[in-house]
DNA sequence: TCAAGCATAAGACATTCTCCTATAGTAGAT
DNA sequence: ATCTACTATAGGAGAATGTCTTATGCTTGA
């Protein structure tokens, strides 16, 4: 029997707006790696259950890369060293790129699944129509 | 200087959004793997350029092996050799459970959507701020 | 007969994801 | 005192995905 669980119809598909949710965490204050992973745990399509950490470092290095952040060792503290990240000019540009981006997904989406929607209510009429021919 | 459009933030990203489009159009009449290859390419998610034609095939393979689709060769036409594809129960079951998550998305980038809004303006009252004092 | 389009698909490389492991410091419990 | 759990970062490896090139062979029209 198919595991409906284990299909990207049941979601974990959303990957890919990791960016879009640590540039919106570093655009309310300077964060490291360790809390940003907790608090993209909160954000709403994590649903409190943590992305990979090693994938969130990772991620973090290639934004730096990209000229998105900044990261700088924290000083003062005390306990195991931290990488502080922070927003740049361009990741604030990017952000505000994603605006029109995540309109357009949700455009999409809506009407796929006014699609879906449409397709799924025939299916249904027409197994109706089986059933009440068997009956 | 960064180019916005190599980066994610201007869009092609629902890659993974391929699999229920395939079962919206499969739902709707057997079809082969080109014919696929060109109605995503119409799907609003493509907006008319093609997706990889080898992609398409092996998702469709996979498809098939999950049990979401069944495949038969054409006996009837002439021309060169097509695969019909025709969507089972358990794709139909499947395309049903798309309509949560894709609801579940739509929620989910509504939300980012007024997060990044928010973090957005008041980055801008920041810069005008700034501004107001230079000049 | 040549080019363009139809139709499928293997090969290979790049990118991405995820799991395992390693490090090292801190805080609290027993 | 020492042990466990948590904080914090990160390399390595293999799996999964994505994408580009190439190959095959048929059809249609110039």
């Amino acid at each position: 029997m198919l595991d409906f669980n284990k299909c990207p119809c049941s979601g974990n598909n959303l990957d890919k707006l990791v960016q879009p949710t640590i540039l919106t965490i570093l655009a309310q204050e300077d964060l490291y790696g360790y809390k940003i992973v907790q608090r993209i745990a909160e954000s709403p399509m994590f649903k409190g259950h943590k992305p990979d950490g090693t994938g969130v470092y990772r991620t973090l290095k290639a934004m730096e890369q990209r000229g998105l952040v900044i990261s700088s060792r924290s000083l003062t503290d005390t306990g195991p060293a931290k990488i502080f990240y922070h927003i740049t000019k361009e990741g604030e540009e990017c952000l505000s790129h994603w605006i029109n981006t995540l309109e357009e997904y949700r455009q999409i989406i809506g009407m796929m699944l006014a699609e879906v929607h449409n397709v799924c209510a025939k299916i249904k009429r027409s197994t109706d129509n089986v059933n009440l021919t068997q009956d």
